[in-house]
RNA sequence: GGGCGCAUAGCUCAGUUGGCUAGAGCGCACCCCUGAUAAGGGUGAGGUCCGAGGUUCGAAUCCUCGUGCGCCCA
């Protein structure tokens, strides 16, 4: 048929003679292709991140947008996230990439909101892996250095670490003050540790008592776990029968009648022996009661050991005979005093959850001076800390005259020797087991005891006091965040804060050696803190201690030893102390953020970390809680749930995936996830966010394009939806909205920001790509370009624009900002989208109930007929929705006259040529609706032409002469807007 | 070994106080379009809701035990 053909309206209701695909392909560009308004965009389809991000950062940093945004917020409500301090040291990881990608989400959203909402990072920059690195690098050459000079190339370590950590945290786009972060390092933060100290000190919480650590004899240095290397050494391990005085159950007494018992231990340290203060069991091993003749002997001997042990000790021993007399749970053990083999001195047994029948005895011979465990069952059942050893690891005068002046481990053998002679010894074996070494000696260390700092937690209430905090006036999420430091803190001993090293804030007390005094008072902490405020924690270690004698120690040691027994102290404060302060240093003091805190975020571990130490300072300074809100993620994990390691070889590496997939979409990641237990992450998993991200971008790109001929526009009045000008669809997207602004806000409130981020991307994918933009087609690219069809829509869509660029600007602030720039001026008061606020839903636009209803039973029924499309596609009887007709057949009355007015609306949400009702349909090859009981409905091929310049299947393409090949939608349109082309003719 | 948690489709997540045939997006398969084009649209196949008991008319959901995994401690 030939456009120009006079008989072409006439015929009309024939079909036309369907061209074959290569025939299709060959036609000609149509001249009406130009009259058509299609999109045209700058904006680039490929993202490029790798290389736009760090240009637009440049941009941001040189106009100062942090800045500009703290003057905006100025005076508003203030929501203050509070960083916690990353260690000063390596490259960023995974996870360090969640933590600080999802405390970004939240100052962005906050400030988008409306509050002010600073961000000052911090890093926490003392402690032993800097100092164990640089002393490592010195080698033999850190012996003949002074601590300054050790402590300065730890400065210049921590910096450079500090550099290197806050350039791959701006690459990802983390907003903060990055040229004013806080390091634990400056003197105005160590001057705040110490007023922190002071505040506890004044308050009676610090106090001084003996702690068994790792020490080197051979280095004389108190040694962290870090520094322990471990290494087989063959010790001489010692079956050991203690005398029984008195409590033993019944049924042992029964059998004893009157006679001696004894209870065995085993240990591979007999030098400790003398450092023995009790014997521990488990309430749930069972014991018997044993009665043995040694080999070399006629005398029995009757002991009590774990009851599934005696066979293999007795034939360790050697046993000429044994005999079990009774059993008995050791929980039946609790009122037992026995008496030291070889010392005058009565101690109890006592419980432990850690001691096993696995090996030795089944008892445990306990010397708090000499080991960690030890030391927490003396503190559990107040027994005395005992440590006759001096820092070379020789016996001092407190311990039996026989030993006093030998080293320890040369004592073994004296020891032994001591324990036949009062014939407690039942066996000596040699073993061959993994013992700690020191990691610059080489040496094997020991557990001294050894005096140190302490905060005691019951003193005036201070644990009791932080579990009400804890409980009333901090929100912790997840919730069980709750239950676990309240575990863990109704739980745990005093906190040594003590630590004998260098590259740290020294505890600053004055000791006499005369006497033994510490001198750490209010007064002398205040004093302290001033000095380091102005000259920094080096000014400790550089003068002498005459020259450091604070206000309240004029005239020397107290005790009247004068004052040149003083010296200095050299502990220095345990670095949770450090961070643990930072509620002063940060929040209240130098940077004034405000305090409390309105959120902490960190990791889980930090319940016993961070979280702890900074809850247990404030409230013993301050009285309450540093926080607000305290929110934790889980740790990553792999694709199979394994936690990432080296060994394992399935670690991800933050940087590189950064360089390689761009920030926003490693941020998007994160926000897609749902951080609260374990997280799983995966490159795969990254490339599928890439293809997220894309659809996102895309999105965004065809709102763009179909806005090019509308950006110009200025006038806020040309940019207003006019309510009465929208259509039903319009009208429909617009609730749409509504509904996401409200899902994402409350989203980003209960910081479930996997929650926004579906929710974004299912409005950009479902709604607007797959139906509103999809259906708006027509009437952008057909409709009069200036037309109200047309002008509504792209004020809608300028409107979605505004709304989505907004929402999901925490999440990639590159991207969205890079789309703001693309607004219409009127749509965009502040330069950049983060200078923005957040959407509001506009309540004009929700729907009423019976909307609600009109728009189930469209979308069911458009759903429906995209089935029978398909159906009709798979058949090759049409290829484009467009070429199918629908016919509906309704039996309910009140859906007729519903349908009959949505005929062109469903005509619309479909995208078919036409959709008709008829009054009934034959029952073979209709659908029957499912979802609106009484519908039946039937696509097939249309009947109609196509029109030259849209495209569409429409009953009018012919009806006007002049323009024979178009419909009359297109053939108005070509009169109004291209009148002049010539195309009529 | 103890404390705190987690387990729904290949992946990421929904699933209200127990109540339709357990949902969505992505991915995948097939198809369409070629005027969002290194794009766009449609349809479809995917689930022992970790396992085993129990409570209940009814369990992904509540209880018990187990398995696996993570964090913290020992």
């Amino acid at each position: 048929m030939r456009p120009d053909s006079p008989f072409r309206t006439a015929v009309r209701h024939v079909p036309p003679p369907r061209l074959s695909m290569a025939e299709e392909k060959k036609k000609p560009t149509s001249v009406f292709k130009d009259t058509l308004n299609l999109p045209v965009t700058r904006f680039d389809m490929k993202a490029n991140l790798t290389q736009r991000e760090p240009e637009r950062q440049a941009r941001w940093d040189a106009a100062g947008l942090y800045r500009q945004l703290r003057e905006r917020r100025a005076g508003s409500p203030k929501r203050v996230l509070h960083d916690g301090p990353p260690y000063a040291n390596g490259e960023i990881h995974m996870g360090h990439l969640l933590n600080k990608v999802l405390k970004d989400f939240v100052v962005r959203y906050c400030n988008l909101a409306g509050y002010d909402s600073p961000y000052v990072p911090g890093w926490d920059c003392h402690g032993l892996p800097i100092e164990h690195k640089v002393v490592k690098d010195l080698g033999s050459k850190a012996a003949s250095m002074s601590a300054n000079e050790i402590r300065a190339l730890c400065r210049e370590e921590a910096l450079k670490w500090v550099g290197i950590q806050r350039d791959q945290f701006r690459r990802l786009g983390i907003m903060g003050d990055w040229f004013d972060p806080y390091l634990t390092l400056d003197p105005r933060y160590e001057s705040a540790i110490v007023d922190v100290l002071a505040d506890l000190v004044a308050g009676g919480y610090v106090f001084r008592q003996l702690k068994p650590i790792h020490w080197d004899i051979h280095d004389r240095t108190a040694l962290a776990e870090a520094e322990l290397e471990y290494e087989e050494v063959t010790s001489p391990s010692v079956y050991v029968n203690f005398p029984v005085l008195e409590g033993l159950p019944g049924v042992f007494r029964d059998k004893l009648a009157g006679g001696t018992c004894h209870v065995m231990i085993w240990t591979t340290t007999p030098w400790t022996l003398p450092a023995n203060v009790a014997i521990a069991y488990h309430p749930d091993i069972e014991y018997a009661l044993v009665r043995y003749r040694p080999a070399d002997s006629d005398a029995e001997i009757t002991t009590v050991l774990a009851a599934s042990l005696v066979e293999k000790v007795m034939g360790l021993a050697e046993a000429a005979s044994f005999e079990i007399l009774a059993r008995a749970p050791g929980k039946s053990f609790a009122e037992v005093k026995y008496r030291h083999v070889f010392l005058d001195r009565v101690s109890p047994l006592v419980n432990a959850a850690y001691v096993s029948a696995e090996d030795g005895t089944g008892f445990v011979h306990t010397a708090p001076g000499h080991g960690a465990e030890d030391y927490q069952t003396g503190l559990v059942h107040g027994l005395p800390v005992i440590s006759p050893v001096d820092p070379s690891g020789r016996f001092t005068d407190e311990a039996p005259a026989e030993l006093v002046g030998l080293q320890v481990f040369a004592a073994n053998p004296k020891v032994v020797e001591i324990l036949k002679g009062v014939n407690a010894l039942v066996k000596h074996v040699p073993l061959k087991h993994s013992y700690p070494h020191g990691w610059r000696s080489k040496k094997p260390v020991i557990f001294r005891a050894t005096a140190q700092w302490f905060i005691s937690v019951d003193h005036d209430g201070l644990r009791q006091r932080a579990l009400d905090q804890i409980r009333t006036a901090v929100k912790w999420r997840p919730e069980w965040g709750q239950n676990r430091i309240e575990a863990m803190v109704s739980q745990r001993p005093d906190w040594c804060i003590s630590r004998q090293r260098a590259w740290g804030v020294p505890i600053p007390a004055i000791a006499c050696s005369q006497c033994e005094h510490q001198h750490l008072t209010a007064v002398s902490a205040r004093h302290f803190a001033e000095l380091f405020r102005e000259h920094g924690t080096d000014v400790w270690y550089a003068r002498d201690v005459a020259d450091l004698l604070p206000p309240d120690l004029p005239d020397g040691c107290p005790n009247g030893c004068g004052k040149e027994h003083l010296r200095k102290g050299t502990d220095i404060l345990d670095v949770w102390f450090e961070s643990g302060s930072s509620h002063r240093a940060v929040l209240r003091d130098h940077f004034r953020l405000g305090f409390p805190a309105y959120l902490y975020l960190e990791g889980s571990d930090q319940h016993r970390g961070w979280f702890q130490s900074s809850l247990l300072t404030s409230v013993g300074a301050n009285g309450v809680a540093p926080f607000e809100n305290v929110l934790t993620h889980g740790f990553i994990v792999d694709d199979q749930g394994r936690k990432m390691s080296k060994s394992l070889g399935n670690v991800l590496s933050a940087v590189k995936l950064t360089e390689t997939y761009g920030a926003d979409i490693m941020r998007l990641y994160v926000a897609s996830l749902d951080y609260a237990n374990d997280i799983r992450m995966s490159e795969r998993g990254i490339k599928e966010t890439a293809e997220a991200y894309r659809k996102i971008r895309n999105t965004f790109r065809f709102l763009l394009g179909n806005l090019e001929d509308y950006a110009a526009f200025g006038n806020l009045a040309d940019i207003t939806i006019v309510p009465e000008d929208l259509e039903p669809i319009d009208r429909w997207i617009l609730s749409r909205a509504n509904q996401l602004i409200r899902d994402v806000t409350s989203a980003f409130e209960r910081f479930e920001f996997y929650r926004a981020f579906h929710a974004v991307h299912q409005f950009a994918s479902v709604d607007l790509s797959a139906f509103y933009l999809d259906v708006l087609k027509d009437r952008l690219y057909a409709e009069t370009k200036a037309g109200t069809s047309r002008r509504t829509a792209q004020r809608v869509m300028a409107y979605l624009h505004s709304v989505l660029v907004r929402l999901t600007a925490p999440l990639m602030p590159h991207t969205a900002d890079e789309v703001w720039e693309f607004l219409p001026e009127a749509l965009r008061p502040v330069p950049s989208v983060h200078l923005a606020d957040w959407p509001v839903p506009d309540s004009a636009f929700d729907f009423s109930s019976e909307a609600i209803e009109d728009w189930r039973v469209r979308l069911a029924l458009r759903e429906e007929i995209l089935k029978a499309l398909e159906a009709l596609r798979a058949g090759k009887k049409i290829g484009s929705a467009q070429e199918a007709v629908v016919r509906i057949a309704c039996t309910d009355a009140k859906l007729v006259e519903r349908i009959d007015r949505d005929l062109n609306l469903l005509r619309t949400i479909t995208n078919v040529s036409d959709v008709v009702r008829v009054d009934s349909l034959p029952p073979e090859g209709r659908t029957e609706s499912t979802q609106v009981p009484g519908v039946s409905l039937v696509c097939e091929p249309s009947g109609h032409s196509k029109c030259e310049r849209c495209w569409n299947l429409r009953a009018s393409v012919g009806a006007d002469a002049a323009l024979p090949t178009l419909c009359d939608r297109c053939v108005s349109v070509i009169r109004i807007d291209h009148a002049g082309m010539g195309l009529a003719n």
